[in-house]
RNA sequence: GCGCCCAUCGUCUAGCGGUCUAGGACGUCGCCCUUUCACGGCGAAAACAGGGGUUCGAGUCCCCUUGGGCGCGCCA
C-alpha cells in the first residue's frame, strides 16, 4: 500500500492536515507500506518557502516520517502538460476559448435556472472549426478542458464514506491546462498520484466531489483508480470547519502549548475514529489498532479541554528522565522558554530531575511544567504572585523567622530533616502544618503551588532556601 | 440555488433489532484524602433532533421534516 500526504505550502501545517497525514501514516505503517509527502505548490502566488519549512518541521515534530524524496509538484509541470497533450490527441481532451466574462454568464444563468454553476460544453465540438479560426484571430489563447461524459454517473467506492453517486451532469469539463500553459490541481494531482503508485488516498472530506472529477481524468488516461477514503474535517467549537479564527493553529503552536506529540496524535487519532470505549492508544498500538472503517463520517469538534487531560495523563505516565529529555528538547520553544533553556546547566538538570515526579503531577502541559519549574530559575528576592502575597501575612512571617534558626543548625540538608525540624515546630507550637507549609511554599517559590514544599527546600540547597526563608521573613 | 455528507449527554464517543430504567471519557458540580495546588477515590446532574412507517419489539432499518457541514474557480 502506498499512501500520501499531500499539502499546499500556503500556510502551516494546520491541525486538520496533521490529522490527515496521521492517518495517511498509521495505515502505511500498519500494511508495511510507504507513505509519500507531495508538497503541491503549483499555486506559485501563494506557495512559499516557509511554508514548506513549516510543513516539514511540523511532521518531524509529529513524528511523522515519510518515505523517500519529497516530490514538488510545480517541478513536474512538463510531465502534467505532456499528459494533458495525450489526452487533447486521442480526443479525451478540448480546447476552450471562452473568456472569463463568458464564464460569469453561464454560471449566473445556470443559477438562475436552478442548476449547479457549471461550464456547459459550448467549445466541446468546435476544434478545427470557424469558430475556433475566429477566436485563434482575436488573439485568445485556450484553456485545456477534460471532455467529461454526460451521461451516467460516476460512482465512488470510498473506504469512509461508502458508495457515493455522482451524475455525470452535475460534473462538467474541468480545466486541464491554464490559457498560459501551466497545468491546475485537479490534473497534477492525478498524474502524480498515478506516477508515485499511489494505492490509496486518505485526504479530506472536502475532495469528496473532486474524487468524482479526477475519476474521469484516470479514465481517459485508462489509468487505474486508486482507492478512496474521505476523512471528515476537524470543526472547531461552533461546528464550522476548523479555520483561522477558531484558533487552528499550526502544529508548531501546539508544540508551543507544551503538548506532547504522542499526546497529540492519540487525540488526533481518536477524534473521529474509535474503538470501543477505548481512549488511550500508544503509536505502536495506534498503528495496530487503527483502520478506516472505524473511521467516522460525521465532523468532531475540536476540545481543548480533553487534550489538556490527555496530555496531562501522557506527561504523568512518562519516566521522569524521559519527560526531561521532552521539556529540554520542547522548552525553547515555550513561550519565555529561550531564557530559561540558556539558564539550564548541568546543576539546573539535576535540579529538574529531582522536582521533576512532583511537578509533572501538576502540570497537564509543558508550558505548566515551566511554569512550576520557575522557582528553580528565579533569582532572590523573589517576587510573589497574588497566593503568594496573601500567605505572607504578618503571623506567616513570624513562623518564617521563627523556623529559620532551626534549619540553619541543621546539619544535614535533607527533605526528611527539614520535614523533622517543621513537624517538631508544629507541635511544640500547637500550629497546624498547613499554617507553616503554605508560608514555607510562598517564601521558597513565590507562589501558592509547589510540589512538595520538602522536597522544594531540599532541591534549592540550604543556602538558596534560608536566603529566600529570610527574604520572606523581613 | 444545486449536489453530496452528517445527526446519542456541553464535547469525544459505546451502541451494529430485544442484554438500554442508553455505557465510558473530558468538562461541570458535590464529598473524601491532604501542608496548598494537583493526583487519586467515591458520587451527581447531563443525550437517542421531530414526525411518520417496518416489526411482536427501534437509539439501532426505511421515508419525510428540521438542523448542521462540505462542495460547486484559468485556488489547491
Amino acid at each position: 500500500m502506498i499512501t500520501r500526504f499531500a499539502p499546499s505550502p500556503t500556510g502551516y501545517l494546520h491541525i486538520g492536515g496533521a490529522r490527515t497525514a496521521l492517518f495517511n501514516w498509521l495505515l502505511a505503517r500498519q500494511q508495511g507500506g510507504k507513505m509519500l509527502l507531495r508538497i503541491e505548490d503549483t499555486d506559485r502566488e501563494r506557495s512559499t518557502d516557509a511554508a514548506i519549512a513549516a510543513i516539514i518541521d511540523g511532521m518531524q515534530w509529529l513524528g511523522l516520517t515519510w518515505d523517500g524524496d519529497t516530490i514538488y509538484q510545480f517541478a513536474r509541470a512538463g510531465r502534467h502538460r505532456e499528459v494533458a497533450e495525450a489526452m487533447l490527441a486521442k480526443g479525451a481532451a478540448y480546447k476552450c476559448y471562452a473568456s472569463a466574462q463568458e464564464l460569469e454568464e453561464m454560471r449566473d444563468l445556470a443559477r438562475k435556472e436552478g442548476r449547479p454553476p457549471r461550464y456547459d460544453g459550448r467549445w466541446r465540438e468546435l476544434g478545427g472549426t470557424q469558430a475556433e479560426a475566429d477566436a485563434l484571430a482575436e488573439g485568445r489563447k485556450p484553456v485545456v478542458r477534460l471532455k467529461a461524459p454526460r451521461e451516467g454517473e460516476t460512482v465512488i467506492q470510498d473506504k469512509v464514506q461508502g458508495e457515493v453517486r455522482f451524475p455525470n451532469k452535475d460534473l462538467d469539463d474541468l480545466i486541464l491546462l491554464r490559457s498560459d500553459g501551466t497545468p491546475t490541481y485537479m490534473l497534477a494531482v492525478v498524474v502524480d498520484d498515478h506516477d508515485m503508485g499511489v494505492t490509496q488516498i486518505i485526504r479530506g472530506d472536502d475532495h469528496l466531489t473532486n474524487a468524482a472529477r479526477q475519476t474521469h481524468i484516470y479514465q481517459a488516461m485508462g489509468w487505474e483508480v486508486p482507492a478512496f477514503a474521505h476523512i471528515p474535517l476537524i470543526h472547531g467549537p461552533d461546528g464550522a470547519k476548523l479555520s483561522k479564527r477558531h484558533g487552528a493553529l499550526g502544529v508548531d503552536a501546539y508544540r508551543a502549548m507544551g503538548y506532547l506529540p504522542e499526546a497529540l496524535r492519540n487525540y488526533l487519532a481518536r477524534l473521529g475514529w474509535s474503538q470501543g470505549d477505548r481512549e488511550f492508544f500508544s503509536t505502536p498500538d495506534l498503528i495496530e489498532a487503527f483502520s478506516l472503517d472505524q473511521v467516522h463520517r460525521s465532523p468532531a469538534r475540536f476540545d481543548y479541554a480533553k487534550l489538556e487531560n490527555m496530555n496531562g495523563q501522557y506527561m504523568r505516565a512518562t519516566s521522569d528522565e524521559a519527560l526531561l529529555a521532552i521539556f529540554l528538547e520542547t522548552l525553547p520553544y515555550l513561550p519565555n522558554g529561550e531564557a530559561l533553556a540558556a539558564q539550564v546547566d548541568e546543576t539546573k538538570k539535576a535540579q529538574l530531575l529531582r522536582s521533576m515526579a512532583g511537578l509533572k503531577e501538576r502540570a497537564k502541559t509543558l508550558v505548566e511544567l515551566a511554569d512550576g519549574a520557575n522557582f528553580l530559575f528565579a533569582q532572590r528576592p523573589l517576587s510573589y504572585d497574588a497566593k503568594a502575597t496573601e500567605i505572607l501575612k504578618p503571623e506567616a512571617k513570624a513562623h518564617l523567622a521563627a523556623l529559620a534558626p532551626r534549619f540553619a543548625a541543621l546539619t544535614d540538608w535533607t527533605a526528611a530533616a527539614t520535614e523533622e525540624v517543621v513537624r517538631a515546630y508544629v507541635a511544640e507550637t500547637g500550629a497546624k502544618l498547613g499554617q507553616v507549609a503554605q508560608p514555607l511554599r510562598a517564601a521558597l517559590t513565590g507562589r501558592g503551588t509547589s510540589p512538595g514544599i520538602f522536597d522544594v527546600i531540599e532541591v534549592l540547597g540550604r543556602e538558596e532556601a534560608l536566603g529566600r526563608i529570610a527574604d520572606a521573613a523581613a
